[in-house]
Parts: C-alpha cells; structure tokens; sequence
DNA sequence: TACCGCTTGTGAACGCATGCACAAAGTCGG
DNA sequence: CCGACTTTGTGCATGCGTTCACAAGCGGTA
C-alpha cells in the first residue's frame, strides 16, 4: 500500500489532513498506548535523549516492539530505518494525535476525599488537563478553595461550565448523585465525562464517558489469585495441565 | 468444542472442579464485566428483587443482552429457560469465581493526596477488600491513624505484610518512589498490585499489576473530542472521507 | 398431557487486535 | 560507490472477543 501524498483536494495542509484521516482509523487500545509511549517519551525528552529505537522504547513502555510498531504506524511513518525516532518528532505527532495541541479545561464535581485529591494533584495541568471549576452540593465547601481553585455550588454548573470552557468533567460524587451531576454536565455543553463513581451511566451518544472502578480493579486482582491457588491445586492433584482444547504439542 | 463433565479426575465436588476448571478460560474482558454484573446485582437483591432475565440485567450493567449472557455461560449454567436468573443465585457463583468468598486485605502505600482518599473510602470494606495496612517514608505520618489505620514506616512493610496477610497492594507514592515501593511489596510476598503512580512496573511473572492512570484516561477523552472535530470538519469542507487506502473515483 | 410463548445457552460467523517475519530503506565504514 | 548491517513499516496469519441467530428447555395453560 502506498501512501498517496500530495492530491491536493483538500483545504488544509497535505500532511494535516493525512493525519486527521489516519485518526479515525486508530483502535482504542493502540490510543491508550500511544498516551503511555507520549509520557515515556517526555521522560526522555528531559533526560536529554534526542533518538530512540522501537526496541528501547517498548520495552520502556512495556510493550512488545512489534505492537509498539505497529501503534506508531497507525500516526504516520516518522521513523528512519537503520536509525530509530526522533524523540521530539514523536512527541509531536503522538500530541497532535491525540489532540492535546490544545488544553482542555477539567471540572470536578464532588469535593469529598476523592475530589480533593483530584484538585490538588499537580499532575493534570502539567500534561494539558487543568483544573478550572469545581463543584458541590455540601454548602460548607462552597467558596472555599482547593488546590487554589474555589468550589462553586453545584447549581451554578451550567453557567460556570460554559465561561470556563469545560470540556472533561470529572464525577467524585457518592454513587446515588452521579446520574444526576452527569445529567448536569452534558446539559452545560461537556462531551467528555471521567466517572469514579460505581454507576453505569446513561449518556447521549455524542458524549464520551470513561468509568474508574476501583472495586472492579480488585476483583480483576481477586480473580487472578483465586485462579492461580486453583491451578497450584490442580497441579498438586495430579492434573497435567493440558489446556481444554487439548492439543497435542510437537509435531 | 464439547465441555466434558464426569471425567471424575479430581479429587473435589464436581460442581467446585467444573467451577474451577471454567475460571481458565474466561476471558479478561468478561471478568472485568462480571464484576460489574456483581456490583448491580447486589443492589438489586438490597433493594428486594429476587429474579432478573438477560434483557434486564444487561441494561442495568450497560451492555449488550447476548454479552451479558454469554459471559454468564462462562461461569456456567445457572438460569432458568423462559423465566431468567435468581439474583442471589448469580451473586454467590460470580463471588466463588471472583474469589470473593474469602477477604482480600489490602495494604496502600504513599498516604498523600490519595493515599488519605484510598485509606477513608468506605467502599472496600464493604466488598470484602478491607485495608488492613498503610505504609509513608514521612515519619511525620508514621504513627497516625488514617481513615482508623495506622500508618507504619516503608521498612516495616515487609514483616507487617506478612503478619497482615496483605494480598493486595496499593502504590500511591510519586512515580520515582513506585518501583522500589513495588520491589519491597513483591518480595514481602504481595502478588498483586494496583498502581496509580505513571510508570511502567517490571514484576516477576508470577505477579499480577494493574494500573489506574488517570491522565491516559483523559489523553484518551481528549483523543474522542479531537476526533470529533476533525469529522465536522471535514464534512463542513465537504470531504467525502473516504481513507487513505481509498480507490480512487473518477467517472 | 399437549401445546404455546418466553428466555436461556451456545455454535458459528465476523471483526478487531496481536505477533511474526521479512522486504524496504536507511546508515556507516571502507 | 558499494556492500554489510541495522531498524523500520507492514502484509499476513492467528487468536481473542463480540454479535447474531436459533434450538433447547422451562413454565404456564387448556
Ligand atoms: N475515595 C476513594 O478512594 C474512592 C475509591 C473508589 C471509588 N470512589 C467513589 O468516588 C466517589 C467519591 O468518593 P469520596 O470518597 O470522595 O466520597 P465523599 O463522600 O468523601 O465525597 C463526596 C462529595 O460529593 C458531594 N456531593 C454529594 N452529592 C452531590 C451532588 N449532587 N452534587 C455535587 N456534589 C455532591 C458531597 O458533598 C461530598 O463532598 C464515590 O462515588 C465513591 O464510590 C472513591
Ligand atoms: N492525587 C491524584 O489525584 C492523583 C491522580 C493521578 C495520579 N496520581 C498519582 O498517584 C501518586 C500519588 O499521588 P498523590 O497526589 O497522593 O501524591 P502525594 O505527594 O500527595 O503523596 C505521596 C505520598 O507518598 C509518600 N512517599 C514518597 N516516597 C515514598 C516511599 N518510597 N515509600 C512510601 N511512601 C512514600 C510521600 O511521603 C507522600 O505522603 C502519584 O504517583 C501521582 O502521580 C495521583
């Protein structure tokens, strides 16, 4: 397949337009990828490395070099064979990629122990998230500022939403609030919902949510003990761990 | 690909060894669901409901009906043809499969910002995931009771890890700190940790890691909006969006 | 008892994601 | 300028997960 550069048919610049195009095309899993290689490269970056080999940086990642390929093929080809990435370039296009060419301004709503780790962490507005509106229902809090921010009362969300530009909002919220406080954000204009409270929410299909779930996260963890003392037992029993399919191995 | 019963090799109840025998082979997906289907169905039961169908079920938990039941076949075969499935019922086989019928004691490392969160929030306790320790380098915290715990120094981690029987843990420390805190959890005997510091964890295989990284989440929202903008975009120029592997037209 | 309508459980098809393996494309030393 | 060596980019096969569609099974009813 040849990338075909240069048609010309549409507005914008030949190089932004193949980028907008690829986007669409990209599979979830390689987004939250790309998000992780970015942070590893911005490490880097500061370290002072300038170049990179898809085999140093998977393996920084995590990942394997083929899959870490493959991800950065999906942006573009912006490697040099027999070389590696440039550090910078990568960072560039992975940012331009996944839109953080712009800031997007973060609500939380919900200031309990949750929200206000969450307004306080320094780690959003570094990487393009900042935090610029919080919300609740708790009239003691109102007023008071958190991480430098004032909290506003949740009855003012639409409008303070709207000055500030929100486009994440964040529910910290007890668990019966949450539908509510969502209802609340997508009727102020925001598209994009982080959800920490253990609820399924129910959104219009313009709007992104992405859900927390510690308990989940343990149960995962549980799950995965749970299995291993089974086949540990399994084992100890006598099974010879030939899989359900059972095929034999070694032609 | 026909599931053999009766084999009659193992030593357990049938019932237990099929249970055991299934847990192998659900995928990590489903597990991750079934944990959802859980926490609903559970608050059905509070709330008095004793029978669910698929229908239901899969909308309370957001998903599709033949997911929900296909995931349910993967830890057997507890519904009632024409009528649906017992709420407690369900419960107590997706808990066996979980490995939820005996507590999970977790211990948090770095009580910070979320540290303090993690150690006050009430919602694990309550699902069987009691926090039984929490560990600082901070000697000004060592000593404090947070959230009815008292905080131990990071030395101590491993004596009290294995006294404790910890079997989860919680790094909440900065990133620089995340991977020596790992190390010291491994080697107290931990097997499963849950991340929240932004760097990759090198664990030893038979460890499970999962992380919770919150700018990816939202590098991730911010990749859907940007995404979003581009489609308008480029229907507004009237681009026809075909791809960039897209034959080219021309009568 | 025989029939009917409803819901489960699952085989089978499909689509997405992963990993392999290698040609293409570059660098570097001579 | 050439040839050896390195690393990218990707076609292809494989495996996993999702979705569909329907036979099997159960309760209710006549
Ligand atoms: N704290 C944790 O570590 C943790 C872990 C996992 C999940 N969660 C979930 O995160 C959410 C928040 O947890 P938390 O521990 O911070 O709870 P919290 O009780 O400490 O804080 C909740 C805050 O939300 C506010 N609130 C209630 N109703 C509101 C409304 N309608 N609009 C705006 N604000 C409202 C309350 O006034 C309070 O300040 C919960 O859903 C919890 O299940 C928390
Ligand atoms: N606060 C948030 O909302 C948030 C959001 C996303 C990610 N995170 C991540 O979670 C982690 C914790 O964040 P935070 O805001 O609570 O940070 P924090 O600085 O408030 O707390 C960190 C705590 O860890 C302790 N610590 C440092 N080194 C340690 C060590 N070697 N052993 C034990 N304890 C040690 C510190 O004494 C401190 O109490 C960070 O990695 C951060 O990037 C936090």
């Amino acid at each position: 397949m040849v990338s075909q550069r240069g048609e010309g048919e549409t507005t914008t610049t030949p190089a932004e337009a193949a980028d907008k195009e690829r986007a669409r095309a990209i599979p979830e899993a390689a987004v939250a990828r790309l998000a992780v290689y970015l942070r590893v490269l911005s490490g880097m970056a500061e370290s002072g490395v300038t170049a990179v080999s898809s085999e140093e940086l998977s393996q920084a990642a995590g990942v394997n070099a083929a899959k870490l390929r493959k991800d950065l093929s999906y942006i573009g080809s912006y490697g040099t064979r027999g070389v590696g990435y440039d550090v910078e370039v990568l960072v560039s296009h992975i940012e331009r990629i996944l839109g953080l060419t712009r800031n997007h301004s973060v609500a939380v709503v919900g200031i309990g122990n949750l929200g206000h780790a969450l307004a306080n962490y320094g780690g959003f507005p570094g990487r393009g998230f900042p935090v610029t509106a919080l919300f609740d229902v708790d009239a003691d809090l109102v007023g008071i500022p958190v991480g430098g921010i004032p909290v506003n009362h949740i009855d003012e969300i639409t409008e303070v939403c709207l000055e500030r530009e929100v486009s994440i909002g964040v529910i910290a919220t007890p668990p019966p609030a949450a539908q509510s406080v969502c209802d609340r954000l997508v009727s102020a204009g925001v598209q994009c919902i982080l959800n920490f409270a253990p609820v399924v929410l129910q959104v219009p299909d313009n709007v992104e949510v992405r859900k927390v779930d510690l308990a989940v996260e343990m149960q995962i963890l549980s799950f995965h003990v749970a299995r291993r003392a089974d086949e540990a037992a399994s084992v100890s029993v006598g099974n010879n761990g030939l899989g359900v399919d059972g095929m034999v191995i070694r032609p």
